[in-house]
RNA sequence: GUCCCCGUCGUCUAGCCUGGCCAAGGACACCAGCCUUUCACGCUGGCGACACGGGUUCAAAUCCCGUCGGGGACGCCA
């Protein structure tokens, strides 16, 4: 069912709101469509509705595709061949094609008021049919328009349909089959002259010479509307596929900025410290499998193996535990200079990191960053081993209760002593001295190695302590084990 | 309400088209154990699903019908 046209597709998304799941999901299929046959993905901006677009919402797409490396071959920023990729920048082309269908009488001026039609629509669903227009204006003579346009009235115009029904051809929904019946004359312009979605859609469409419309199931509704201009206008249809929604929660609901917020914004994610990497993964698999096993795939592999068979049709539930563990996932693929970089913003945010960062501090916080290890779930979660980094940071209540109830004043005494006189201070020294002295002392590990954590960090996990202590150096390491040793015996 | 679509573990899914290889496989999550100075990783194991009811057939998750459940659309929004 693929066309012998160049594959072209395209993401028009409506600058309403950032960039949501849904949308990028949706940019990432028509991404990789392209990429994989080798065609164009082109960015339009369907923004018809002035009153609800934004120049933010835009400049948050942008960056936001950028961001996930979904970069576009035509649109804006980019140019291209075919004009304006902002459809609030292609009102004349619209106007010609609306005279078009006007002259041709495959349109008509309509003067009901959006108060009448708001009525007819509440009786139909009173009497519990479809809310159609009956075709009121359809057969106005020439004199009764002068007369209604006289008079001030300021008409929509209807594309006039006809009475087959209508199928769409869809790669993943299959045939769908709309009966006549279940199509009106709809509006194609407002009464203020601006031209509606499914009118500007079918337009951009196919002068642009989209092969391939690949978007969101909610569309599919739409589609026949568009098949009826494109019949209209003698174009060409593309291809369709329309994508199985997201859905909010195992309630299920589509997945929308005003139920769910920020969960659906993908700009959240990027703050909030995941990998475009593991965005894309996670998105791609929502709806679309490759096999039976397959879950980590790079873009590259995507762009290989992506195929639209293998979308399936129902919808999906977004579920961040999976994101987590695919961030995860990819945090600990990350090399070492590559993960330390990664972090640092977030270091910054934190407040933990103020300074520009000079080699040693490079070299030391490459270090850190190691001991971490494969501890973070998000980029962020570097702020929980803030203790390299201040000495401002409390006791955990719960690790004070587990590992400091007996009091162990005199064994960090101990420690304290040990770890002073320990001539270079590096680990494998300082690791060596320590077991020594504790099972010299016949004192359990563990019963030194916590006590000894919390008095270092605060908290009783994280990475390995005499990666700690070297880290933190002899002279942090006296001071903070005198200020716990100073707490533990004011508190009893 | 009307139209359209969907329905396999809590979640993402494989299997469905081309019935038998499925006493239904993988992954996330969860639980337990091992490893270990802690946490995390890793490893091992566990829990856990064909929505329901009919039919067709030697045989149905797979085909047909119905029911129920869910979602989307029904706009001078996109």
């Amino acid at each position: 069912m693929v066309s012998d046209k160049p594959v072209r597709v395209r993401f028009a998304p409506s600058p309403t709101g950032s960039l949501h799941i849904g949308g990028a999901r949706t940019a990432l299929f028509n991404w990789l469509f392209a990429r994989h046959f080798g065609g164009k993905f082109i960015l339009r901006i369907d923004d018809t509705d002035e009153s609800r677009s934004s120049d933010e919402s835009t400049r948050s797409i942008y960056e936001l595709l950028e961001w996930l490396g979904l970069t576009w071959d035509e649109g804006p920023i980019a140019g291209g061949d075919c004009g304006s990729y902002i459809q609030s920048e292609r009102q004349n082309l619209y106007q010609e094609y609306v005279h078009m269908l006007l002259d041709s009488g495959d349109a008509y001026c309509c003067y009901c008021t959006a108060d009448e039609l708001k009525q007819m629509r509440e009786n139909a669903f009173a009497e519990g049919r479809q809310p159609h227009y009956a075709g009121i204006c359809r057969h106005l003579t020439e004199q009764d328009r002068s007369r209604l346009n006289a008079a001030g009235r300021k008409p929509t115009v209807r594309l006039k349909i006809s009475d087959s029904a209508i199928i769409v051809r869809d790669l993943v929904q299959g045939d769908v089959t709309f009966e006549a019946d279940a199509l009106d004359d709809f509006i194609i312009v407002k009464s203020n002259g601006y031209p509606l979605y499914n009118f500007t859609s079918a337009i951009d469409d196919h002068e642009m010479g989209i092969s391939h419309v690949i978007r969101g199931k909610d569309h599919l509704s739409n589609t026949p509307k568009q098949i009826l201009i494109c019949h209209a206008l003698g174009f060409e249809l593309p291809v369709f596929a329309h994508l199985p929604l997201v859905l909010g929660s195992s309630k299920g609901e589509k997945l929308s900025k005003r139920r769910h917020g920020d969960l659906v914004a993908v700009g959240k994610y990027r703050e909030d410290g995941y990998l475009p990497e593991a965005m894309i993964n996670f998105l791609v698999r929502l709806g679309w499998s490759y096999d039976d096993k397959s879950e980590i795939f790079s873009l590259d592999e995507l762009v290989e193996k992506f195929n639209v068979e293998r979308i399936g049709r129902s919808e999906g539930v977004f579920d961040i535990n999976k994101l987590q563990w695919l961030n995860k996932t990819y945090i600990m693929n990350l090399d070492l200079t590559e993960r330390t970089n990664a972090v640092l913003p977030f270091l910054r945010k934190s407040g933990l990191l103020e300074t520009d960062v000079t080699k040693d501090c490079q070299a030391r916080l490459e270090k850190i960053v190691e001991s971490v290890g494969d501890r973070m779930t998000t980029l962020a979660d570097i702020a929980d081993y803030g203790y390299f980094f201040t000495d401002n940071f409390d006791y955990d209540p719960r690790a004070i209760k587990k590992w400091w109830k007996g009091g162990p004043a005199a064994i960090l005494q101990g420690l304290r002593e040990v770890l002073k006189s320990i001539e270079v201070f590096e680990m494998e020294n300082i690791e060596t001295a320590m077991w020594y002295y504790l099972d010299e002392k016949k004192i359990k590990r563990i019963r030194g190695m916590q006590p000894l954590r919390i008095a270092l960090t605060g908290v009783s996990g994280g990475p390995g302590l005499f990666d700690i202590i070297a880290l933190l150096g002899r002279e942090k390491v006296v001071e903070r084990l005198d200020r716990a040793i100073n707490y533990i015996q004011t508190a009893n």
